[in-house]
DNA sequence: ACCTGAACACCGTTCAAGT
DNA sequence: ACCTGAACACCGTTCAAGT
């Protein structure tokens, strides 16, 4: 037997192989990865705690892998938030589990601190108050999270919905139109074409939400 | 024997006393909804197709539960949809697991339309137009979402933590405070103490949050 | 120090068999 | 029509045993 030793990093990168092909933080097993590697199960557990400190390492290192943009003091605070915000929706939109794996893990690493100090900062900067900042800075973050969990429980329920194991998602969706056409339901039925391209237009959709929420905080700054 | 016949509502019926003990949808396993029941797992799958099926019935039942305000077209419309949402919220914050129901659930029911219609209508009926009704609900419900998957996060991760089966994620929330003032995370010790309070505070915090995207949507209507 | 096989205690789902 | 036991194909985690 040659003896082959495997790292932690080695370990992470399976992971995110297997994450890129689809499927739930859930639906990614210790022992798919240690397939995948060619070790035993076991293995896993000498390199990482549990499968939560494998999480903890994976949503780090995204973080890490994030290329933030400069901003400056002169911009607009508004301007700043954005720039920072359209970029870690990139990083998502790219690795749509990521979203999962932050709400799913604490952020108790430097770099996941960072990140939200620096958030934190701009808005302390542009003059809120810390109660103010907070709130704001954390339902952004929420706004995001709901937003990507729907996404890709939709898509989850697609997949599912599309493979021969689960027929009875598929209907599911022909469903709605047809329930909100009999019972007169005008309004959904008015927005019914947007609830559909939904999938496309997510990123103008986010952005799109973000500016309402920051003209809403620009207000209650000058009253 | 005794012929004992269960019923779908028992069913769910005792998959909600599972779900107010606590834990996920994930943790609420048929095994458990047959024991408590006395019955095989297989019976199971006699009421229902599947699991998913279960969590759509369930979805619908905590739905038809809520007690809607009246509201009428005399109200201004942040007003009309304060309400609404001001009762959804309650009722997540008495069952946290609803939360998570309604995103892995598919609203393909009358009663669930029935609610994103009324919500959509307001905004038509304040003169918004349907890709700005569309966004204004989504978003609103993506920041609701989002707010409650975190505190269920955050309130799974305690439940672990405290129970001697996981103390590698107890000491996570303590190493926050620590890496911070490590690396002078100024920003992010200054609002130190809004993130700890962060679960009895909830409720505030929606309906702020709320307030400051109703109101930046105020100003979009008028330009 | 690093890795393993085998086991334990769980899952969702199916299916032939019972009444 | 309704219910069952037993099985299948999965999980995360542990632990004595190997090198």
């Amino acid at each position: 037997m040659v003896k082959q030793t495997i790292s932690a990093a080695q370990i992470t990168a399976a992971a995110f192989e297997i994450m890129q092909t689809g499927g739930t933080v859930e639906q990614l097993s210790i022992r798919k990865i240690a397939a995948k590697l060619h070790i035993g199960v076991a293995t896993f557990y000498w390199h990482f705690e549990n499968k939560q400190a494998l999480l903890q390492a994976m949503s780090d290192e995204i973080i890490a892998g994030i290329q933030f943009p400069p901003t400056t003091t002169a911009m607009p605070w508004t301007k700043q938030i954005k720039l920072i915000f359209k970029t870690i929706y990139a990083t998502y939109l790219e690795q749509p589990y990521a979203a999962e794996l932050m709400l799913r893990t604490v952020p108790a690493t430097k770099i996941r601190l960072s990140l939200i100090n620096r958030l934190l900062q701009i808005l302390l900067d542009a003059g809120f108050t810390p109660e103010q900042s907070n709130l704001a800075i954390e339902s952004i973050d929420h706004f995001m999270s709901g937003l990507f969990a729907d996404i890709a429980g939709k898509i989850e329920m697609k997949q599912r919905a599309l493979s021969q194991t689960d027929p009875y998602l598929a209907q599911l969706p022909l469903k709605m139109k047809t329930i909100a056409a009999d019972n007169h339901f005008d309004a959904f039925l008015k927005t019914f074409e947007h609830h559909r391209q939904q999938q496309q237009h997510s990123a103008e959709k986010f952005m799109l939400g973000l500016d309402i929420f920051l003209a809403g905080l620009e207000q209650q700054r000058h009253s």
